[in-house]
DNA sequence: ACGGCCGCTGAAGCCACGCTGAGGACGACC
DNA sequence: GGTCGTCCTCAGCGTGGCTTCAGCGGCCGT
């Protein structure tokens, strides 16, 4: 657990570090709990946000959902009360968006740009990892070839689909053979499925 | 959308119907929304529930937090925030909510592509699994031949109904002969049924 | 009871789908 | 300019899935 007493730096310490939650107040010095929820989101960070304010305007409270947060407190508030909601967030959170992606013992960490399986680290190139990314953001579910192609390469890109079974062939060889698993397989006519262990 | 005036109308709704939300309230005639929440989740209903009250005791709070719910609003509440909070619900929950057909123990899950008799998953190729699909989707009905061979092949396609024959065998092979049951049946000379149990 | 029709199934050919190795284009860096 | 790394294309190959067809069995109407 972390605690930022103004505006900018808790910013910086939501958008470095990897929290499962943020409890942000809106009357903060330097930055307000508005500014800093627009940049962390802009900024490409989903973790769940609960707004904390002694400011009870109804339309703040809209705006403040508006932009991003995921639950919104009035003070006085109980401490009895703030846990429920923060169990309650980080229940529902939980799948979406975790920071480390964790399939088996294998993980990557967009922030980091990194791969492991177990303790080794695997080097990928950005296409490779955008892949895998994919891959393991839906893990257990069938991502089409097309679906992949939208996502990691141009929106437009007129490209072929082979190029994805030609970075899955990449990836294989990187993080199965060396290893002997067997971690995205291949759905005849479908696409492609991560395993799941379990 | 859809409104319920009392407790086990409004369970009956959510559990069958395909809500993107329910909002909750509390008091209510028949059975209190704490029940009904309960026993939403325990049928493995995952619907966001956003719940109402007029009472404002934090214990009650707390405790709709845990048995599952995703939010809490206290009356009296305006329409603007009810609004901007279904809004970062619904956010939230997009890509989580998970969308099974079930006909008693076989479950077929579109997204994940699979396919389960109780425990045991069954593999089934492209066609099999839209075959499967679209009979469960009309569980209980009678679908045609031909309504298959438009659902599941090209809109245009001009081959020969017998197509679905042969892979209502394949299926019945695949998810009935193994477990000695019998799924799907057939009424000559119209098409075939999926049987629901009961 | 019998003939005709409907649906089931096993076999077999064909096609397309996915995998892979080789190689060229492009840009970064030395 | 040369070298390295990455990205992408292409063609060949093997295999799995799709489809057809013919023969058979059973249901139904007469």
């Amino acid at each position: 657990m972390e605690i930022a007493y103004d505006g900018p730096s808790g910013l910086a310490a939501a958008t470095e570090g990897e929290h499962d939650v943020v409890v942000l107040d809106i009357m903060l010095p330097g930055l307000s709990g508005y500014r800093i929820l627009e940049r962390l989101r802009a900024a490409g960070v989903w973790t769940p946000v609960l707004m904390l304010t002694a400011k009870d305007g109804e339309y703040d409270e809209a705006d403040a959902f508006d932009l991003g947060a995921d639950d919104y407190l009035t003070k006085p508030f109980s401490f009895v009360v703030l846990l429920a909601r923060l169990r309650a967030l980080l229940r529902r959170a939980g799948d979406a968006r975790p920071t480390v992606l964790t399939v088996g013992d294998l993980r990557l960490d967009p922030a980091r740009h990194r791969v492991h399986r177990g303790d080794v680290e695997i080097t990928l190139t950005p296409r490779e990892f955008g892949v895998l990314e994919h891959l393991m953001r839906h893990a257990g579910e069938v991502v089409t070839k097309t679906d992949i192609l939208r996502s990691v390469w141009d929106a437009h890109y007129e490209g072929e689909v082979n190029v994805v079974e030609v970075y899955v062939g990449y990836l294989r060889r990187k993080i199965d053979s060396p290893f002997g698993t067997r971690s995205i397989e291949t759905l005849r006519g479908v696409g492609y499925r991560m395993i799941e262990p379990g």
